[in-house]
DNA sequence: CGTCCTTTTGAACATTGTCAAACACTGTGG
DNA sequence: CCACAGTGTTTGACAATGTTCAAAAGGACG
């Protein structure tokens, strides 16, 4: 069905964080039981509820983190090459808290839970890996809490901009890479909102005409936005 | 200053799950930095922006952690005995993402962030608990989060409730244990309109007086409240 | 060109927040 | 014991914010 083992084929998974600093023996341990997948856009992986079996690793494409509840639905996290997803239930052994769905085409390697619990007991870097990667992850979904909690949509809004502009490399002129549908959702407001926030955001300067955001001036901008490093900075 | 080291005047320290399985060497060269405080109610223990010198452990009273963003102040969590908090910033030697507070007189251990990180190290049994302990915070907060983006105000009001019930043994009648301007905070919400929630719940039979709560109908109130495991189920 | 889907727009509506005032509770000091 | 201050809670009127619904406009794609 595939040729060789997900390492071979990727070796970037090697590369990551998670999986960099341990032994080629635990590592080789690991991929035994793990194999490499190939989905089309818009397949769910998995259902929140869902045992965790598997440890999931974005090799490309993106996935899309989602909850429902009472016929509600919201997204919670994209998650981008190459990066892991719902590690905390694969830890804890307990049914995963959100649904993943592929946006685009993708490859996900999934990797036996079991077996990563069990090269966690015998080798330290790879625990201490893994302990670094979940504090970064509680440490993003504090932030984004802090985000919904203590600012308006439309702060939201201007905030995420500058955010995506920051990893435009500061660029006035830049790309949003997801749909302003989901992106509202993300952002917890509704599509409506969202357009209309964009629309009040142009007395700061901002101009958004489709995919196209061009941020006019950026220190206008920041004046009403506020960023601050402890909600919107994601690399602490 | 005080008598003997921490562990030896709080043995349930030891007994905490991030401890219990641990070394006694390496339990001991946790302790050896560490000392206890008592604090009055309503100190600021810690700062959100201070570096993380210290892991904190709540022996009794309880905490309030909470953070701010241009003039407005949101409670994230209470911290009960006996357990830890700040956890996820003392693995990664980042800066504190929320404040903290005592809510009243509390006991409170301190333990150098440096000696956690390298205990870690060294006791695969520590590590192990701490990967729980965060998995678990992890997880916790993704329910919030949830529990924001999904309900109405009225409708985390009433799983609240639910929650507080089941915590007292499913009993009828039971107390809040929270000042009802922080649970409003808490919840995300104002102490109008949580005030405003608690008088709605009358029609599904609930009554509230003081701290007293009665939930006159739970079938009642759970048909509205639609409680999950995936979001109001603080144990998995 | 037509179809499907997303986005935008407008108007009505619902929810939530703000402000000011009244009320209730607690503890203090006369 | 009472008066009183201080704090937290509740209430009502109002404003701001956000949602819903319906419809129009724009894009992507066969």
């Amino acid at each position: 069905m595939h040729l060789g083992t997900p390492e071979q084929q990727f070796p970037e998974i090697r590369e990551l964080d998670l999986f960099a600093e341990m032994e080629d023996a635990h590592f080789k341990l690991l991929m035994r039981g793990a194999y490499l997948q190939t989905f089309p856009p818009q397949i769910e992986l998995i259902s929140e509820g869902d045992p965790s079996d598997f440890l999931h690793i974005v090799v490309s494409g993106s996935v899309d983190l989602f909850s429902t509840w009472n016929r509600r639905e919201t997204s919670m996290a994209t998650v981008w090459p190459v990066s892991t997803f719902i590690l905390a239930a694969t830890i804890k052994n307990a049914p995963y808290l959100m649904s993943a769905r592929t946006l685009e085409k993708s490859r996900i390697v999934l990797v036996p839970s079991q077996d990563v619990r069990a090269v966690f007991d015998i080798d330290a870097r790879f625990a201490r890996a893994i302990v670094t990667e979940l504090a970064q992850c509680y440490r993003s979904v504090i932030k984004n809490t802090k985000d919904l909690k203590l600012r308006t949509s439309l702060e939201r809004v201007a905030n995420y901009l500058l955010r995506q502009q920051a990893r435009a490399s500061g660029e006035r002129e830049f790309e949003l890479l997801t749909e302003k549908r989901r992106l509202a959702s993300v952002l917890g407001m509704t599509p409506e909102n969202l357009s209309r926030a964009f629309k009040s955001l142009q007395s700061y300067g901002v101009c958004v005409t489709g995919n196209r955001v061009t941020v006019g001036d950026q220190a206008d901008l920041e004046r009403f936005a506020k960023p601050s490093p402890l909600i919107d900075d994601y690399t602490t």
